[in-house]
DNA sequence: TAAGTGATACGC
DNA sequence: CGTATCACTTAC
């Protein structure tokens, strides 16, 4: 049995849960498949002062998921083509999220989960899956700890396709690979 | 390197 | 209202 990490994993800072999150397992309930991808490569946002950060709109329609409870996705549809999933973090209504950038494929995933865009494609996750419980074994989509044994090397760096943020954010090394996995979307760590 | 695709946020 | 932009992917 698989079960998803507790609410107190995300009600901290994207930038503490990111690096935690590499290694864990994505699990999706799609009718009798059950869809498991190991993650391998995630991006902290923030908060409202992060100028790469959604929530540096404020409070607005697409946003609100993210000022509300800590451990549930946040999805939304960009270029007018895919969809990107996030997991709010916190802490409390602090409007932070981390975005599930790839995963190695486990079981059942339907394309390859190298990239935001493909990892929904993968999962076959959609805008319906928004505001989803994460920490509910009964959910569609949730989270599962790191299986025994697996101790990730971690590596950080700039987030990508945030070139308008400005200097500061732009530089934030708030991107975390597992820097051994050959599913990451773009070359991180030098490979040797 | 560039097109495609449509929601979003912001200016008027 | 109009429209510039976008946490991307794929094919040249």
């Amino acid at each position: 049995m698989i079960e998803p990490l507790p609410r107190a994993f995300f009600d901290r800072n994207a930038a503490e849960v990111a690096p935690e999150v590499i290694g864990c397992l994505l699990v999706r309930r799609d009718g009798d498949t059950l869809r498991v991808g190991r993650i391998v490569e995630a991006e902290a946002y923030v908060g409202e002062h992060d100028r790469a950060c959604h929530a540096r709109a404020g409070r607005t329609a697409r946003t609100a998921p993210m000022y509300e409870r800590p451990g549930h996705a946040y999805v939304y549809f960009i270029y007018g083509v895919h969809e990107m999933l996030n997991a709010v973090c916190g802490p409390g209504g602090h409007p932070s999220a981390v975005l599930i950038r790839a995963a190695e494929p486990i079981a059942n995933l339907a394309h390859s989960g190298t990239g935001p865009g493909n990892v929904t494609k993968a999962f076959r996750i959609e805008m319906r899956h928004n505001r989803s419980d994460l920490c509910d074994p009964r959910s569609e989509l949730f989270i599962a700890p790191r299986r025994p044994g697996d101790q990730p090397r971690l590596w950080q760096g700039p987030r990508v396709g945030v070139q308008y943020s400005g200097p500061r954010w732009m530089k934030a090394r708030l991107r975390f690979c597992d820097r051994d996995s050959p599913h990451l979307s773009r070359p991180g760590p030098a490979r040797r």
